[in-house]
DNA sequence: CAATAATCCGAGTAAATACTCAGCTTCTCA
DNA sequence: TGAGAAGCTGAGTATTTACTCGGATTATTG
């Protein structure tokens, strides 16, 4: 057994339980974002939501399941603005399509950035949250999904080729922004940068 | 005072001491890379080294140290790697460039990749060691000189730019194909995909 | 061949921290 | 309304682990 169960040790039924398991995770996100992982205590997070220790662990079996929780919250997030900025632009010309995969990795970026850079940087190391942590895996596949669609005769070993390529890029780049200059996602310049560079490889791979 | 000093605590000069710290740093290596930071022990790192934890702390002041040796090395050989792959193709078409550019960025991550994604991965938040680590930086400002070279009258925001387009595209990319698809990097399926995608991009911002 | 320096040893220390548990308080509902 | 359930408490435990230090062993040097 390589990772410690992460399924809570007791549901909070009670008004009152739920309201502290609340404080308890925004505690944590807020003392992970601050601390990171390692220098993330237990005991600090308790102490932060103004809980004992001792509630902490009523309902969080150990750290990892607090911080899986934290996680998953997050990824549901991720993945639910990814599908909006996905089907909002339905039209069909390779170039929007394009234009809405670029801004789906943006939006999604746009969510709890500090929170999503330690769990991205610090948590894959937690069992099986690495593989859930992965929206690469999601977007690549609805991109795949979506390149079916359009062009049904591509042989599907290049439709994932294609996917990848986009995927890691539009990730890539936004990842990169947002590092080194914040201020481009919102003056859209590397939008139109990763327009630049992926519409030309899209229409010459269809 | 954030991170600790990673300076020697003393200079091995007698060969027997050389050779025991050799020794310690390629254990180091080892369960570095078999267990990651947090379950590498110093401890352990003697044992595995066949030295006692005095000899360790003889030489590396604390564990932090020993990993920012090992990560100096490292980084010493990706900028050699680099440097040679990019010397080595002097021609002036911009399809060589961008070759020997994706080149360079594949040689690079043939350097001990497990090494590498460790410290990558779990090392930048030790002081210091992030900047240095980054890599991204080193071959962006590599390409940004080869542009400006090539060509005097690109205006400089826009080289750099283009630099980072390429840097980051090239690096996503191949490290995406060795956690995907490690075989790639043989049969060199990624390189010819990259080039695919960063030649259209490059001639038509030139 | 001393005497001094360099190297090595490893049991032991100190500090950090994840987690427990016995008992108290608050809530629910028959 | 009272008995049992749910929730809360926090001092204390157990474990892990970075790091020390007094002393033994080996090398150098005058």
């Amino acid at each position: 057994m390589r990772g410690k169960s992460t399924t809570p040790r007791k549901l909070p039924t009670q008004t009152r339980s739920r309201q502290t398991v609340a404080t308890i995770l925004e505690a944590a996100a807020q003392v992970l974002m601050r601390n990171g992982y390692d220098r993330t205590t237990t005991n600090l997070v308790a102490e932060k939501a103004g809980v004992s220790i001792g509630s902490l662990y009523e309902y969080f079996p150990n750290k990892e399941a607090l911080v899986a929780a934290l996680a998953s919250a997050h990824i549901d997030e991720l993945i639910a603005r990814i599908d909006n900025a996905l089907q909002i632009s339905e039209e069909e010309t390779p170039s929007s399509f394009v234009g809405a995969l670029i801004r789906a990795g943006l939006d999604a970026h746009r969510v709890n950035p500090a929170l999503h850079k330690v769990l991205v940087e610090q948590v894959p190391r937690i069992g099986g949250l690495a593989e859930s942590l992965d929206i690469q895996t999601v977007l690549q596949q609805k991109i795949e999904h979506g390149l079916h669609e359009r062009s049904p005769h591509l042989p599907p070993t290049r439709a994932r080729m294609i996917a990848l390529v986009l995927e890691t890029c539009i990730e890539a780049l936004t990842h990169r922004a947002i590092v080194e200059k914040p201020d481009w996602l919102e003056t859209g310049e590397i939008e139109a940068e990763a327009q630049l560079l992926l519409e030309p490889y899209f229409q010459g791979a269809l």
